[in-house]
DNA sequence: TCGAGGAACGTTTAAGATAC
DNA sequence: GTATCTTAAACGTTCCTCGA
């Protein structure tokens, strides 16, 4: 078996399922994978929240607000105003493209749909793949920091290595299904927030600590 | 002209320092 | 030993600068 459905199984016996990602519609995820961009999740929700609480969470209403006003609203998220500029630009591609409607960006082509995300202001590699798979159920694997952190400490991948050559790494050896592509990356975030953290990581209690590189110490 | 590297953005969090 | 305060680093992406 590879070393990649080693860690995965190792860490699912470990956390069970994590269940992810909090949403209730496609379109609440995708705005929370640009809210979430450099911040914790916890801030994200207010941010959210806040706009459910306007009754502005559709992409109608929030393509009718100005940058101002989005920008006060989810100011909880951090960097509200370069985040206020990233949501218009997404909800203009949606208008434009997709009539806003997720269904209709959903029906487009995986690898298509991902180069015209990448296009858009304000989403890169992590944003575009968290969107596919999390809100369009498209099987593509996300990378993030815990997921450099966790393999480059247990010699799979250098961690200065690019995003798709991570990304290439699960695609090749993983075979492609969006549940467990969801549940990998979640398990990977909970793995990387309880053990291999970036300082003071807690090898010793880890499910992957049998798999550990004689390069753990490497700051990473 | 192109690619690489670094700064900037706003907030949280962990770690270290200090006071009591 | 505990509580409070301060500081530095991290997070993901864009944009600008510099060198080849």
């Amino acid at each position: 078996m590879n070393a990649l459905l080693v860690i995965y199984r190792k860490l699912y016996r470990y956390f069970g399922p994590q269940k992810w990602w909090p949403g209730d519609t496609p379109f609440e995820v995708a705005v929370g994978a640009i809210l979430t961009q450099s911040t914790n999740w916890s801030n994200v929700e207010n941010a959210i929240q806040n706009l459910k609480n306007h009754d502005l969470l559709s992409p109608h209403d929030m393509h009718g607000l100005s940058g101002k006003e989005l920008a006060l609203l989810i100011r909880p998220a951090g960097y509200f105003n370069v985040k206020a500029q990233r949501l218009q630009s997404f909800l203009s591609f949606l208008m434009n493209d997709y009539l806003g409607k997720m269904e209709n960006m959903a029906g487009e082509d995986a690898g298509r749909l991902r180069t015209k995300l990448l296009r858009v202001h304000g989403i890169g590699p992590e944003t575009a793949d968290s969107i596919l798979l999390y809100a369009l159920d498209k099987p593509v694997f996300v990378i993030d920091a815990y997921t450099k952190r966790i393999l480059s400490r247990h010699g799979i991948m250098a961690s200065g290595r690019p995003y798709d050559e991570f990304q290439g790494l699960f695609h090749d050896s993983v075979r492609r299904n969006v549940s467990l592509y969801n549940e990998y990356h979640a398990l990977f975030v909970r793995a990387g927030k309880t053990f291999c953290r970036r300082t003071n990581p807690l090898c010793g209690g880890c499910p992957l600590n049998d798999m550990l590189s004689p390069i753990c110490s490497e700051s990473v």
